[in-house]
DNA sequence: CCGCATCCTCATGGATACTG
DNA sequence: CAGTATCCATGAGGATGCGG
């Protein structure tokens, strides 16, 4: 049970002491779109081994980046510290994702966090993303599940505005997300 | 040696398919300060078996994230992209770096990297950090290690400034360097 | 000496079965 | 549902060897 350390006086180093190990992140990632039970982050990391899972949740509570709440684990004020991490990561991972491979996993959220990294926090108005398995939102940078208030309140003439603020830092319009993803835009701010 | 992924379309995943593994983001920190040769790294990495370094290094250039000079290995300018996110790691690993134990190496690298994350990138003038080890010093955001133009311009006075412009961010004040460890600024801008 | 490759041991991760 | 227990596969750590 002894932690494996790098040993090194350094922030990156301690910081991936923390959150550097395999599946960490991506457990964090789930919980940046809000408290989730055991079961709910288990079926978004496709592949975790049961035990593995136990254990991350384990040391993460006990390093004060996530807590047991009412609605499951949830990220401390400190573990959501994590984001500028994540988005920067998401971002330079975006390199990567020009086109999907049939046997890769997707789901909308993941999708809806590329876009909060991508769509700058200001921007106001609140971007809406469907597809098959239900509805995703980000209104300022907050990534919302299953919520879609007015689906009237879409505006299809919109969508290329999002795609390409986007593809100004990435090249988000040849994400290959499955055909059946439809990305709207409602009320998109005008500045920068 | 097949690749382990996550086998998810999610930039998060992608990314940490390609640079998630032990070391990979250590040894990319190293290159951030310059083209390095394989002992030099290694020197950089207490610990790392020399295998798995030459295993890393050889992912590495094969995802285009790094190259080999006539000076050694170099980050591309894709492998550049991940200043960003060895700047947001090292700030949020700031948290665990209140206190320095015995045990743990140090190199000023390091806390010249940790300053470059710090200290607002526009700010004009020159950060210098001096220890027993040597000198390393800050320029609009590169880090250079180990010329020392002008000792003479070091302006002690401005030390509390420096620390003062980083701890507006993360308790950087309160990092335990080593005692011998001297922080001194020279002609620093006075914007933000 | 530098830049690895090999070999061995042990810690960590992965898959599945099982339990309070 | 939320894990624990178990067993096997894989990867990391450390010593040593070896060619340029």
């Amino acid at each position: 049970m002894t932690r494996k350390t790098y040993g090194q006086y350094c922030g990156l180093a301690k910081a991936l002491d923390h959150v550097g190990d395999r599946w960490t992140l991506l457990i964090v990632r789930e919980l940046l779109m809000g408290p989730r039970r055991y079961s709910r982050i288990r079926a978004g990391l496709p592949g975790i081994a049961t035990n593995l899972l136990a254990d991350r949740l384990r040391e993460l509570e006990a390093d004060g980046i996530i807590r047991q709440g009412d609605a499951g684990y949830e990220l401390t004020e400190f573990g959501r510290g994590l984001e500028k991490v994540v988005h920067e990561l998401v971002r330079w991972g975006g390199h990567w994702m020009r086109h999907r491979e049939p046997e890769e996993e997707f789901r909308p959220e993941w999708f809806a966090i590329a876009l909060a990294a991508l769509v700058p926090r200001r921007r106001a108005g609140k971007v809406e993303i469907r597809t098959g398995d239900g509805v995703v939102s980000i209104d300022r940078g907050r990534v919302l599940v299953g919520s879609s208030d007015d689906p009237d309140a879409i505006v299809e003439g919109e969508t290329q505005l999002v795609l390409g603020v986007a593809a100004g830092e990435l090249p988000l319009a040849s994400l290959d997300v499955t055909g059946d993803a439809t990305v709207a835009a409602g009320a998109l701010g005008a500045g920068p």
